[in-house]
DNA sequence: GTAGGGTTAG
């Protein structure tokens, strides 16, 4: 009896204007509901956790007709928006035809619950059309609606509404005003706003907080916060965690936590995901770990907290083995783990973590598969596999703006600037391009050596698609010259510049003269990098080369004196090999690996292959001020080559072998590995800090260009 | 007699 009558109310229910009006269905409901008194009704009501139960109270008061009664029928149109159906809730809201401005508000708050935010808007307009005044319940809630659909101009109106409607004294509208203004990046109408209240609370403050945080004024949110504390408010759990992304010092960090605990926040698990995030934006991914491993009832957010940590910190494989523990516990990663997952992917340049990761990307059915698939197609740009790369994007059932860039800047990177070119093209005819587009564009006839296309591209910038030149375009076009052996066009080009040119321009420059040997324009480049870029270790070696490559010894000492004056400290090189799932990391002259011994027999028989072959090597390539001998010695174990050997012996013949250098690659060692794939038949690939290098039969993709 | 604001992190 009872399970029938439950089925013949879905029945009702959702034919429900003939359910309010039709005696017929009244009639079948008195055969099988009890009647529901009004006493009980609120209580029912409430206690319905699922939809499923809420058609029964419901059905049970329309035999009672408690549903014409206004403040039942407000109460039971609230909880079926609160527990999912708002499409249902507005039918009843429709049937209704009521001005009662409580249950406008019920309907308003049910869209904006259910991230409807347009709608909500529309159904104010609609309400003030109707004549019905709002009152203080009914502007947090459109308020929220405008910041969250990120409607200025509505906000804007909204703000004169509530002064009008004589509002703006009420805390609560005063808060939701804050956390608009903050999400429109307006921190300054927020801080007015927050200034002007008679009245503030915790919320008022941790808002304001909030609104800093949004706009990255971290410093702002963090002296606020310690106002905050000294005004001797207590803070709750979202005022904390506003302050705690205010943090990336590690004293504040400590400072912080202590706050934390003392108001008895600490056991709270949000709190304790924001912690990780703290300490590693602070460099402490060691503290972070520790509140990570403490965290009792992990949830999906710590592990992926703790994986962006590892990525932010550049430790993609330890993100990586992270991962893998997460699916050995059987969570399951949504959308914004599987992409950060899928970038660790990308810094790691492993082919077959590619392919793995490719295949959990497929078999998760997520949203967001644009922005996925584009990662993914990124993911086999940066693995070196063009070939998968234009696969996924082929597949591609959208395309936008991101996911074109990214393969037009992968062809680019690879070498094949025809075939940016042509992509461009294709995308031109759907789309105009932006700024990111132009710099893919730019990037791949610098690589490929395409002058006449890189003027071309860049004049049409602002000329047809009004994109205006950023530095980094600049920077571009003086690489593209300057590589192609037009040094002083590209003096010229900067010298003519409209912005002021920035370490990217000078750097490019600089680069360029170590191609082309052109040591006093170098010394133009490197006078503004010392200054505008003193910190970058990069700058101070490619100049040393340049003087040593000269037989200048003394300049490229002095050099090497002012970067330990300046204390700026050299970065190691190092390269990685992937072999069976595992990952091998190799610096200069490296004798940690078990098999050591083995590799540095190989290279001296392979090195005495490839010079009967002809090479020789290029001693320019060594910093030190040491006896010949001893440069050879030194060119011999550079991290390239002990990989590149290391390939040699662990993989099958068939196998490419994948390297991944963290800088630039030798040019010694760019040509031995030409030699070795001669002489060993093997392709190789290498992806540098700039580009990849496909070696095959003696030659490199790259042309030698680079 | 009913309802409300900030956060929800990666």
């Amino acid at each position: 009896m009872q399970k029938q009558s439950v089925r013949l109310y879905n029945v009702l229910i959702y034919g429900q204007r003939f359910l309010l009006f039709s005696t017929q269905t009244a009639r079948i409901n008195e055969t099988f509901i009890k009647p529901l008194e009004a006493e009980t009704c609120i209580s029912l009501i409430k206690q319905c956790k699922t939809l499923k139960p809420l058609k029964s109270v419901h059905a049970s008061m329309l035999r009672t007709h408690l549903h014409l009664n206004l403040f039942f029928s407000t109460n039971l149109i609230a909880h079926y928006a609160s527990l999912g159906s708002i499409s249902y809730a507005y039918t009843l809201f429709s049937a209704s035809s009521s001005l009662d401005v409580f249950l406008w508000n019920v309907m308003i708050r049910g869209f904006v619950d259910h991230g409807l935010y347009d709608r909500a808007i529309f159904m104010y307009r609609q309400m003030l059309e109707l004549g019905i005044a709002p009152d203080n319940f009914t502007f947090p809630f459109v308020i929220k609606a405008c910041g969250c659909a990120r409607d200025f101009e509505s906000g804007v109106e909204l703000y004169r509404h509530v002064v009008e409607n004589g509002y703006v004294k009420d805390v609560f509208v005063g808060n939701s005003l804050i956390a608009m203004y903050g999400k429109f990046g307006r921190t300054e109408v927020a801080e007015r706003v927050f200034g002007e209240m008679p009245e503030k609370n915790v919320v008022s403050w941790s808002s304001m907080i909030g609104s800093h945080v949004q706009n990255r004024c971290f410093e702002e949110g963090l002296s606020l916060f310690a106002r905050m504390l000294d005004e001797g408010i207590r803070p709750n759990r979202a005022a904390v965690l506003n302050a705690m992304a205010c943090v990336c010092r590690e004293n504040d960090a400590d400072e912080m936590y202590r706050v934390v605990r003392d108001n008895k926040l600490d056991l709270d698990r949000s709190v304790q995901n924001a912690a990780i995030q703290m300490y590693a934006r602070c460099g402490r991914i060691d503290v972070a770990r520790g509140f990570f491993d403490r965290i009792g009832n992990k949830d999906l957010v710590s592990w992926s907290s703790m994986i962006e940590a590892y990525i932010q910190t550049d430790l993609p494989l330890a993100a990586l083995e992270l991962f893998k523990q997460m699916k050995v516990r059987r969570i399951n990663p949504d959308a914004v783990t599987l992409l950060s997952v899928v970038h660790a992917c990308s810094s790691l340049a492993s082919f077959q973590q590619a392919r793995f990761v490719h295949g959990l990307v497929v078999r998760s059915f997520l949203r967001n598969q644009l922005e996925l698939q584009t990662a993914v197609v990124n993911l086999y740009v940066k693995c070196g596999s063009l070939v998968y790369a234009q696969k996924v994007f082929d597949k591609m059932q959208e395309r936008n703006i991101i996911s074109w860039s990214t393969m037009i800047s992968g062809y680019g990177m690879h070498g094949h600037a025809r075939e940016a070119l042509k992509l461009f093209d294709q995308m031109k005819a759907l789309m105009k391009p932006d700024h990111v587009t132009f710099l893919s564009v730019l990037s791949a006839c610098s690589h490929g050596g395409l002058v006449t296309e890189g003027w071309e591209c860049f004049n049409s910038m602002s000329r047809d698609f009004k994109v205006v030149p950023r530095p980094e375009h600049y920077a571009c076009m003086v690489d593209l010259l300057g590589r192609a052996g037009q040094l002083n066009n590209a003096l010229d080009f900067i010298e003519t510049m409209p912005i002021k040119p920035d370490s990217g321009v000078w750097g490019a420059l600089l680069g360029a003269c170590r191609v082309h040997s052109n040591i006093e324009l170098a010394e133009v480049a490197s006078k503004h990098l010392f200054e505008l870029d003193a910190e970058n270790p990069g700058r101070y070696v490619l100049m040393s080369n340049i003087y040593a490559s000269s037989g200048k010894q003394t300049h490229a000492d002095n050099i090497r004196d002012l970067m330990k004056q300046r204390g700026v400290k050299k970065t190691a090189g190092h390269t990685i090999i992937e072999i069976k799932n595992k990952i091998y990391t190799f610096v200069a002259g490296d004798t940690s690996h078990n098999q050591s011994g083995l590799i540095y027999s190989e290279l001296e028989k392979l090195m005495n292959r490839i010079r009967l072959e002809g090479y020789k090597p290029d001693l320019n390539f060594v910093l030190h001020n040491v006896e010949e001998e001893m440069k050879e010695k030194m060119l011999y174990v550079h991290s390239e080559k002990l990989a590149i050997v290391f390939g040699l012996l662990n993989l099958g013949p068939e196998t490419i072998i994948r390297i991944r250098k963290n800088l630039r690659v030798c040019g010694d060692c760019h040509t031995a590995t030409k030699f070795i794939s001669k002489v060993t038949g093997r392709e190789i690939i290498m992806r540098d800090s700039h580009r990849f290098h496909h070696f095959k039969f003696g030659t490199c993709s790259c042309g030698d260009y680079w």
